[in-house]
DNA sequence: GGAATCGTGGAATGAATATTCTATTCTTCA
DNA sequence: TGAAGAATAGAATATTCATTCCACGATTCC
C-alpha cells in the first residue's frame, strides 16, 4: 500500500478536530455508530458497508470495495479522512489489525461452544442448547438426505407449472419462507391452507402438470395428510419433508425426505428444515433457469 | 492485485507437474513441509518465513515481505510458481482466506461436505452450500449474541402481558414460528401485520405493560420499522432482531441483536434466526414459569 | 431567492506494485 | 577441472493502486 508523505500538519488539525483518531476496531465502530446519524448519504453508505463487511475492507482494494459498496473510490478516501485518518490505507490498517489479533485457534471455538459466557447466565444455557441442537440437526441432514433423492425432487418441482405448498402449524413457517423465496425467484406457487374454507377450491385446480411440496412433522396435521393424499390421487406428484419413515405423508409422495430436527429440552427449532427448504427452493429455481436457457437456444 | 494474462500453458505444465495446486492453507502447509528438504536455499528461506509469519504474507506486499524475509521480490514469485500458483498474488489469497475463515471446526465440516456424495450431482452442491452456510451462521450467533443482552431481552419479554410480534416478508416465518411456540407454551402474544388494515387497531392496544419483538433484515420493510417506532413512542419496550448496527430498528429498541445469516450464492436461509427465535421463545416461557412459581409460593 | 458551503462523481496523476527478463553466481556431474 | 544447468539478484516494465483535483448538484443559511 502506498505510504505517501504526511499531509501538512496544519491542514490535519482541521479534520481531527473533536475526537481522537480511533486506534482499534472497537473504537472505530463506536465512533461510526455515534456519528452515523449526522453522516452524509454516501458516507453513511460506506459506514454501513464497512461494519457489515469488515473482512472485505481488510483485504479488498479501494476500487473493489468501492464497487461492492456501490460508491466511488474517492468516497472511501473521504470517509477515512472524515474520521481523521490520513487516507483510506490507514483506515484499512484498523480492519487488518482486527484480523491479526484474532486467535483463530481450536481452543477458542471449543470455548465458544461449550463453556462460553452464555452458560454463566441462566438463559444462556438455553441459548447454547439450541445452537448446539441446530448444529446437530445440520450434521444430520448432510448425511441423511440422499443426493439422488434430492435431485429427483428438484426435477419434479422444476418441471411443474405451479408448485403447491402444503404445510400447517409447526411446518407453516417453512412453506411461508419458500413462498417468499419463490416469489422473488419468479417461480409460480400456490400456498394451501392460508384462508380457511377455500382450500378445496385451490386444490381442485391442481393437475398432473403441477407438483406439490408438503411438510409435516409428528404429530401430523391431518389436514396436510389428507390434502397430500388428495393431490396424489389427482396425479399431482408430491415431494414431502417429514420426520419419519412411517409418516402418513410418505405413502402419497413420489419423493420424501426424512429430517429429524435435534431437540433441546424437548423443543425443536427449524434450523435444518430451513436450510433444506432454501436449498430445495434455490435448486429448483436454478434448474428452471437452465431449462429456460436450453429452450431459448433452440 | 495485477491480474496478468495467463502464462503459456506449455510452460505451466513444467511447474504444476506432480501434485495439484493447494486450495487451502492446510493443504499448502502440508505440501511445503513435504518438499521443504528438496527446496533450494532461497526458496526454503521463503518457506520457513511463510509458515512462521502467515499474517505477514496475508497483509504485506511482495516488496515488504521480501525485505522482511531477506529475499528478492522475484524470489517470492518463483516460490509461488514453484507450487503451481500463477504468481505471488494467487498464493497470497490462500493466506488471506485463512484469516477470513475464523472457525477452525468449520473447515473440517466443509471438507467433509464437499467430499461426500452430494457434490457429485449438480443440485448437490447447492444443498451442500446451504448446509455449510447454516453452520457458519450458527457459529456466528454463538459469538455475536451477548449473553447479557439475551438475558435482558428475556426479562423484558417475560414481564410483558402480551408480546407483540412484528415481522414482514423474509422475517415473517420467524415470527410465525414464535407465534406457534408461544401458543403451545401458553404465552399471550399478538401478531402484527397478518391481515391488512387492522394493524393500527392492534397496535393501539399495546401499552407499557406489554412488550414487542420485531424482526427485520435488510432491505428493511418500512412497515415493520414504522410499527416498531410507534410502539417505542407508546412506551412499549421493543426487542429486535436485525442484521446490521445501522438497522433503523435499532433506534426504537431497548435491546437489539445483530445476526448476519451467512449466504450461499447470494441467498440466505433462516437457520440461525430460527435457532435464536426458538431459544428466545423457550427462555421467555421458562422465565415466566419461574416467576409464576415464585408468586405461588407467597 | 441568492450566495455559500458541503457533498458527490469521475477523470487525471504519479507512486507503488507484481511480474518478467537477463546477466551473474552457484551446483553438479563428467 | 570445466562445462551445463539451475538458482539467484536486480533492473525493467506494464499494470494497478490510492489519492487528488475539479466541475457539478444539492443543501443550508442569510
Amino acid at each position: 500500500m502506498p505510504q505517501r508523505q504526511k499531509r501538512d500538519p496544519l491542514k490535519m488539525s482541521e479534520t481531527e478536530n473533536s475526537t481522537a483518531i480511533p486506534q482499534d476496531f472497537d473504537g472505530l465502530k463506536a465512533i461510526i455508530l455515534e456519528r452515523k446519524a449526522q453522516l452524509p448519504k454516501r458516507l453513511r453508505q460506506v459506514a454501513a458497508y464497512a461494519l457489515d463487511n469488515p473482512d472485505e475492507i481488510a483485504f479488498g482494494t479501494a476500487a473493489s470495495i468501492a464497487t461492492s459498496a456501490d460508491v466511488q473510490p474517492s468516497t472511501l478516501v473521504r470517509f477515512a479522512q472524515h474520521f481523521g485518518f490520513e487516507g483510506f490505507s490507514s483506515l484499512q490498517q484498523i480492519f487488518r489489525a482486527r484480523l491479526r489479533e484474532r486467535t483463530p485457534g481450536y481452543d477458542e471455538r471449543l470455548r465458544a461452544l461449550s463453556g462460553n459466557d452464555h452458560s454463566k447466565l441462566e438463559s444462556g444455557s438455553i441459548f447454547n442448547g439450541f445452537v448446539a441442537a441446530a448444529h446437530r440437526s445440520l450434521d444430520n441432514i448432510a448425511s441423511s438426505v440422499e443426493p439422488e433423492a434430492f435431485e429427483r425432487a428438484v426435477n419434479i418441482l422444476a418441471d411443474a407449472e405451479t408448485i403447491y405448498l402444503v404445510a400447517k402449524r409447526r411446518s407453516y413457517p417453512i412453506s411461508g419462507y419458500m413462498a417468499y423465496a419463490f416469489g422473488k425467484l419468479k417461480v409460480r406457487y400456490q400456498m394451501v391452507g392460508t384462508a380457511a374454507g377455500i382450500d378445496d377450491d385451490i386444490l381442485a385446480m391442481a393437475g398432473s402438470k403441477d407438483a406439490a411440496f408438503a411438510v409435516s412433522f409428528s404429530p401430523y396435521a391431518s389436514e396436510s395428510v389428507n390434502q397430500a393424499k388428495l393431490l396424489a390421487s389427482r396425479k399431482v406428484p408430491v415431494v414431502s419433508l417429514t420426520d419419519s419413515a412411517f409418516s402418513p405423508l410418505a405413502e402419497s409422495s413420489k419423493v420424501w425426505f426424512e429430517l429429524v430436527e435435534a431437540d433441546h429440552a424437548g423443543f425443536r427449532s427449524l434450523s435444518a428444515s430451513m436450510a433444506f427448504a432454501m436449498a430445495l427452493t434455490v435448486a429448483v429455481a436454478e434448474k428452471r433457469r437452465r431449462i429456460a436457457e436450453e429452450q431459448a437456444m433452440e
